[in-house]
DNA sequence: TGAAGGATTTGT
DNA sequence: CAAATCCTTCAC
């Protein structure tokens, strides 16, 4: 699937989702994982919704949530593959780069948590949403997460195999990817 | 009311 | 491997 971003003058920007991972009730690493809170309440609203949250008070990291209202699940959207440069990005990292990580994802789209809780959808002026794949599907690689300090053993990151614009490739300590699955 | 730390990125 | 940097969460 590709992700839409587009902007209060009509600039459209595209990419196709090339890694994600998923958080769901019952995993300690979910933002959800203990209780209600005003930062995680988008993820126990209605599916279909963007929830947004900044990390290390630098960046933003872009979630979909995927769960019935009341219950508390979302995906991470951790890189995105662009055809070309979007209007205004530097050009000086190599174009498969530019969106190779959660952060780096939400700066190129400038999406902030001023973004969190908006539903999914295509009305002119600022907008995000999904367009369905037309291409044949890729090979999925899945593996355990990255970045966590709990339920490091879950394997919910999912990766186009051999993509170029996926963030790093073994997950920390060197092991090689779980297994590969043919789509979603 | 305060302190710890995080689903990251970058450079040393 | 450590810093940057801010906001949320949890403990007192």
């Amino acid at each position: 699937m590709s992700l839409v971003r587009q902007w209060a003058d009509g600039t459209q920007v595209r990419g196709l989702i090339v890694e994600t991972e998923a958080y769901e009730p019952g995993d300690p690493a979910c933002h959800a994982y203990r209780r209600r809170t005003d930062r995680n309440a988008v993820m126990f609203g209605d599916p279909g919704h963007l929830y947004v949250y900044q990390i290390y008070g630098l960046y933003h990291c872009l979630n979909i949530v995927t769960h019935p209202t009341g219950v508390a699940g979302a995906v991470l959207l951790r890189a995105l593959s662009f055809s070309e440069y979007p209007p205004g990005i530097p050009t000086d990292k190599p174009l498969p780069r530019i969106a190779a990580g959660p952060g780096l994802l939400c700066q190129v789209l400038d999406i902030t948590r001023r973004h969190n809780g908006l539903p999914l959808n295509e009305h002119p002026g600022e907008a995000v949403w999904l367009e369905p794949r037309r291409d044949p599907p890729p090979r999925i690689v899945q593996t355990i997460r990255i970045g966590l300090t709990q339920g490091t053993d879950i394997p919910w990151r999912w990766y186009i195999a051999d993509h170029p614009a996926v963030s790093r490739l073994a997950p920390r300590g060197g092991k090689e990817a779980m297994g590969c699955i043919d789509d979603r």
